[in-house]
DNA sequence: AGACCCGGTTTTTTT
DNA sequence: AACCGGGTCT
């Protein structure tokens, strides 16, 4: 304690002479951010012009830190709309702008906030003309574009049975990771999938065809977004200098997962006003899959002149034994970082390690401790279960149902991906966009009697306006189409041509689609709560486009419950990807099927890279919890990849010393 | 020729 | 749960 109390004085000292050139009367404000702040987060929360890095390792109040600084901002008397959040989720940049505005007022709620993608959405709209695009245009979510890639990839002769060509997931992974990171696709191809070296010439190809349907279609993926805005901001023509001279501040959170494109977005966004502040933490870096690369951070300071770089390290979340733990498995990294956590709270439990003879006990035991915890008046709310991958939940899922205990499910499939969701909102996206041909297939293929190729006749037919929506479905008729395509046209038609509200439209497909819906689906019943909740979502929304690129953008399960349950009067356990915890903490934190195989993941061995991946994986699980830690594995659990059954204690449990957590089993008689 | 049905296989992580 | 391939039906 004593001595990081010295260190965060030195760094106090050394790195806060401009920004102070001008000394600000702190008795004005009506916060008090002096006391309210400890230095180091003072320091930071302060800064007006220049350049910041912000170090901030696990629970040292990070977000506080931001909240505070837009409140002070404002107090300051910079108008809310010209300091712009961009955050890793809707949900943290909504929960930051609660949090202001609680603070200071509502101005606080004004400031431009949301992710890279959604930012990029709203700019791209507003300034279409500038960014050269179509302003109806798509937003095709992953789903969509493999399926786009995949249309391409059957049509050409790319496919030869003598040597295996990649599937439509790793063409999309491959022309992502290049956009993102900004290497060549041969690079990609030679790192990460060296077998495909033979088809670098068709898999150029492709993407060269791919481009080019999406351009004349008038359909973006995520990248595209990041990559026309990247374009619309350096191009610096009159739209770009108007927006650019409205944003004043930029602030980047989570700045360790943000990929080369996102920096070149960043670096874009402050060539005139030159006030970026990015925040992060290079030991919690797990989005690489992404194009991410942690060392974005590290070399933050090259991109910018005098950078000031401020290291948050007190930590207030979490009890140091929960602490040692998280440090200790920083330490088995080859690369090491630069922080040890201190933490404000003592007096904690060790962390458990349990092992579990099987699966089932696994969950038994976490249901068990649940209800615990529970008895000892810790809320439902205030615990959370945390796993690798969404499938190692599901025997609990079963157990928790049993037990009568609420859950909520976050990462893994999301609403928007399940397949009835999907076919609802093909036909408003040909209403939005007739140009929309993923959706146009996916719709046509709903109908019976027409397969791949009557779809691609009908497409064909659109292409050449032949047939069009637009028009009187009448025309229609002149062709040959069975009664089935007439009434979808006729359809089509009066969505697309009615000027009706997004919930009302939405009641028109719904109708037509129900019968449809029963017939393909033999789970309707359960599939239909889906399309419900999906009617109440559409009732917010006044434009049709609007609805469209949120469903695409943001994951909707989160406005699910802000929407049934205001008031909380009941309280969720939270079941989640360790990926989607991020930022987050509980009381009480649960992860399980720690096991040699699953956690590290096998498909992370034979790369050193993804195995550090991995363990930051497990250090951002075990620093959620601010009291409780429980890490968990079954002994015996089979994998049908490799036909055998694991049962060894993941790598980054084993090497944990007895003074650092302690041990359970828990076997048949529990 | 094209649609459809069945069964086996396969699943990291996300905007 | 969704995808793929192969076989069968129209």
């Amino acid at each position: 304690m004593i001595q990081k109390k010295y260190k965060l004085k030195r760094i106090y000292e050394t790195g806060r002479q401009a920004s102070f050139a001008k000394p600000v009367d702190e008795v004005r404000f009506v916060i008090n951010y002096k006391n309210e702040l400890n230095p180091a987060q003072y320091e930071a929360a302060s800064a007006v012009d220049g350049a910041y890095l912000i170090i901030a390792g696990a629970g040292t109040g990070k977000t506080r830190t931001l909240v505070y600084r837009v409140a002070r901002l404002v107090e300051l008397g910079y108008d809310p709309q010209s300091i712009l959040l961009l955050t890793f989720t809707r949900k943290a940049a909504n929960e930051m702008m609660n949090r202001a505005a609680l603070l200071l007022d509502n101005r606080c709620s004004k400031i431009l906030g949301g992710t890279f993608h959604s930012f990029a959405n709203s700019v791209l709209r507003k300034y279409s003309k500038a960014a050269k695009l179509d302003p109806s245009f798509t937003i095709l979510d992953q789903g969509d574009t493999t399926d786009v890639i995949n249309l391409i990839r059957n049509q050409g002769a790319y496919v030869t049975k003598e040597k295996r060509f990649p599937n439509k997931e790793t063409l999309n992974k491959v022309y992502s990771l290049s956009t993102n990171t900004g290497k060549t696709i041969e690079e990609i191809i030679e790192e990460n999938y060296p077998h495909f070296i033979d088809h670098l010439k068709k898999i150029l190809d492709i993407q060269k065809v791919f481009k080019e349907y999406k351009r004349r279609n008038n359909l973006l993926d995520y990248d595209d977004l990041l990559v026309y805005l990247k374009n619309f901001l350096e191009d610096l023509n009159a739209g770009t200098k108007s927006l650019l001279h409205s944003i004043k501040f930029v602030m980047v959170d989570e700045y360790q997962d943000t990929n080369k494109l996102q920096a070149d977005v960043v670096k874009g966004l402050t060539q005139i006003n030159k006030n970026i502040m990015v925040v992060g933490d290079d030991s919690q870096a797990i989005y690489s899959f992404r194009g991410a690369n942690f060392k974005n951070i590290i070399d933050f300071p090259k991109l910018f002149d005098d950078v000031k770089i401020i290291k948050l390290e007190e930590n207030y979340r979490s009890t140091q034994e929960v602490l040692n733990f998280a440090n200790r498995v920083n330490e088995g990294a080859f690369e090491k970082y630069t922080k040890h956590l201190y933490s404000i709270k003592s007096g904690g439990e060790l962390p458990f390690i349990v092992a579990a003879s099987t699966e089932n006990l696994q969950s038994k035991f976490i249901v068990e401790k649940i209800l615990e915890l529970r008895e000892e008046g810790v809320p439902l709310g205030d615990i959370a279960v945390l796993f690798r991958s969404s499938f190692f939940s599901f025997d609990l899922e079963i157990e928790l149902t049993k037990a009568n205990i609420p859950f909520q499910k976050f990462g893994g499939m999301k609403f928007v991906e399940s397949a009835h969701i999907k076919d609802v909102l093909a036909f408003l996206r040909i209403a939005a966009n007739p140009k929309d041909v993923v959706s146009w297939y996916r719709v046509l293929l709903l109908h019976e009697g027409v397969g791949p190729k009557t779809a691609q006749k009908i497409l064909d037919e659109l292409a050449t306006a032949r047939l069009t929506i637009k028009a009187n479905p009448e025309t229609v008729t002149k062709f040959n189409y069975s009664d089935k395509i007439v009434k979808l046209f006729q359809l089509l038609y009066k969505i697309h041509t009615t000027n009706n509200l997004p919930s009302e439209k939405l009641q028109m497909v719904l109708d037509y689609y129900y019968p449809i819906f029963k017939d393909i689906y033999d789970d309707f019943n359960k599939r239909n709560k889906d399309l419900e909740i999906f009617q109440n979502i559409s009732e917010n929304y006044k434009s049709l486009d609007n609805l469209l690129s949120d469903m695409a953008i943001e994951p909707i399960i989160d406005s699910v419950i802000d929407v049934e349950a205001p008031d909380n009067e009941e309280e969720y356990l939270t079941l989640s990807t360790i990926h989607s915890a991020k930022g987050l903490e509980w009381h009480s934190v649960f992860v399980i099927h720690v096991v040699e195989g699953y956690f590290p993941s096998s498909r992370s061995y034979d790369n050193v890279d993804s195995l550090e991946e991995e363990r930051r994986l497990m250090y951002v699980a075990s620093t959620r919890a601010k009291q409780n830690l429980f890490v968990t594995y079954p002994m015996n659990l089979y994998d049908r990849e490799a036909g055998i059954t694991l049962s060894k204690p993941s790598r980054f449990i084993s090497e944990m010393s007895t003074d650092l957590a302690e041990g359970w089993l828990i076997d048949e008689d529990f």
